[in-house]
DNA sequence: GTCTATAGAAGGATAGAC
DNA sequence: GTCTATCCTTCTATAGAC
């Protein structure tokens, strides 16, 4: 047999991308850079990745799943606490402002992608759209299950959505009035 | 003598470059482009903006000029009727919301610029920057001004960023929310 | 020898600027 | 129209591990 495969190849090319991708646009970072940044050559990478899209649609993939990890745990651990009905709302957008809060948060991944790509649909706009259309339905589900009104999903997503587009308005902001908001409904 | 200089050439261009790069986005949008929908040549276009970076603050700049337009017959009118504080308030969301609702909308010029490009401190960069401020800066004022508290302020705030940024909700629920959010305040 | 790796040149397209 | 630069992608050249 040959040279053995280099196993963490595709794991460090992904994660040079995602942090390249996520720090400064899709647009803006060239294959170059992460070449440079993953300390690979050419090859390896449009082997692990046939396409910029390829990587592209990889990396949000890779933000998604990070996503949900936290969101679960949060939901999770409201859940295990218990003490209102409401609670787990309130946590859903705590979550969501305590990441808008990190030093190196630069908004929603998926919303900037489809900035940056408005009339795209190719896969990481089906990953980006798909990611957005089923963390909205998840909102209205556990509204549902609640027994909260309809127009509390909206209300909670609007939250969101403010968050994720915030332009100097603090998070808490937005984790005080989902308080407020579940508690009157 | 030589040919007399076309008067309406800039005016032309702006509006071709102006609905272009609100359309797909400045990245996306090429110089010559703006060129072909302008149906001006490159020379012409070079002389009444030295850079692309011009031709997009003056962009920014057009929109600005049109959104204060807008904002301010909205406000104006709320005035007029007078039936209540915070009419101006739920009349500056509307305003917003009759914006993204137009079936031409693609959000925020302004947003979207930063985040196309976030690390930018050009003059396009400086121009959205400082409209944002002084926009935000417009809404406490009128707050202070209904003698509504100052939380208010930062939540018309979060729903006009939530206008913005949407994905999806309908922009109803904000206007709603912020007739509530004023006649309970 | 064969496979995988990196490095670099080159193609083809497109961008901004003159 | 042209010049230069950059981007994505492919191809070639070469070194190292089995």
């Amino acid at each position: 047999m040959a040279r053995t495969e280099d196993p963490a190849g595709r794991e460090r090319i992904l994660t040079a991308a995602t942090a390249l991708f996520y720090a400064n646009g899709v647009r803006a970072v060239g294959m170059a850079e992460v070449i440079a940044a993953a300390g690979c050559g050419k090859h390896m990478l449009y082997r692990h990745f046939p396409s910029k899209a390829a990587l592209v649609a990889a990396y949000l993939r890779r933000v998604r799943a990070e996503r949900e990890k936290s969101t679960g745990r949060a939901l999770a651990a409201a859940a295990g606490e218990a003490t209102g009905a409401g609670e787990q709302l309130v946590a859903l957008v705590a979550e969501v402002a305590a990441w808008v809060q990190r030093g190196d948060c630069r908004g929603c991944a998926f919303r900037t992608y489809l900035t940056e790509f408005p009339a795209g649909d190719d896969e990481p706009a089906m990953v980006a759209r798909d990611y957005l259309r089923d963390t909205r339905q998840q909102v209205d589900e556990l509204v549902a299950a609640l027994g909260e009104p309809k127009i509390t999903g909206d209300r909670i997503w609007l939250l969101i959505d403010a968050l994720y587009g915030g332009t100097g308005t603090p998070p808490q902001i937005a984790v005080d009035w989902a308080r407020e908001l579940t508690e009157v409904g």
